[in-house]
DNA sequence: CAGAATTAAATGCGTTTGCAAATATCCCGG
DNA sequence: CCGGGATATTTGCAAACGCATTTAATTCTG
């Protein structure tokens, strides 16, 4: 079978190497990354989705859903749903968008910079692991590549 | 706020910029590829877990389940039904290790290699918009920082 | 070598998730 | 300026998830 896929022009799994497959390690990283601070939000009263959109929240001013969404990284409905708990919360505020009544705009409250800047320490101190012993320069082709990924995904949407 | 953060020694994630931040990046890129992937897994009547045990088994063999978690970023107890369900399809089989009867090996199948090889173009397919216009040595150079990486976690286990 | 502590895997259970459908609003062609 | 189609968000619902616990087997310790 693997053969097979490799005569057809197109190397397999197995050629690769799982260890070689960026995607793969890209998921492996990230999975520890997430699960390490999902413990320590858990113990903060957050979750994923609910961190994720605070952090978009403290460097993006008052988005649409809809935008808050892509950059969270958050299915829409989840976001919905975690919405409600920040705002619930006092850490976010929806708003009505003025020109589209369909539309919400999302703003941060105070309280939410603060619940944000409570975790923030700890997503450096797993960043600063994740890299350490990496120097600086490849630490920014590293950036650089991924920013080159972002706008391939964009541009081809999937 | 932001400001006593960075008094403090800490740049915070407003100076540091969402599109400069690794794990944000990481996060937005692997986020589209999973979510991409998923919808063409649910024609196949997979799932993530089940595509990614099948992706690991079809390049390791006879892993132990604690194992092939590990690899295939999926938690034990997800693993653990994932498996049942795989096996039900034929996919995988379980056998008792030999030397230790509370652990469990996993052996694909044949019809698990043949399930496995038609989502593959997707995900290589995927793979290759993502990479589109990054040359060789780039993608390796980015490849060996993510090799980095995963052994930075790894070592300090979070 | 008994029993405490550890490890592997499965399972119970409440929560969360994501898809699809519903709701509300807006925009455009005729 | 009316109706059909698009767009923004929410919600219903079933499936999936993760934590904690259980069950079973192994290993360590005195």
């Amino acid at each position: 079978m693997t053969d097979q896929r490799r005569i057809a022009g197109l190397p397999g799994l197995g050629e690769i190497g799982l260890g070689n497959f960026a995607p793969y390690l890209m998921n492996r990283i990230m999975g520890r990354y997430n699960a390490s601070l999902r413990a320590d939000l858990a113990g903060l009263g957050l979750t994923t989705p609910k961190m994720r959109a605070l952090a978009v929240l403290s460097v993006i001013d008052a988005p649409l859903i809809r935008e808050l969404a892509v950059y969270a990284v958050v299915e829409q409905s989840t976001l919905s749903r975690a919405l409600d708990q920040l705002a619930g919360e006092g850490l976010i505020q929806r708003e009505t968008d003025a020109g589209d009544s369909r539309a919400t705009r999302v703003h941060i409250t105070e309280a939410g910079r603060a619940a944000f800047g409570a975790i923030w320490p700890q997503m450096a101190a797993a960043y600063a692991r994740m890299f350490q012993g990496i120097p600086e320069d490849e630490r920014r082709a590293f950036v650089a590549t991924l920013q080159k990924m972002l706008g391939n995904i964009r541009k081809h949407d999937f």
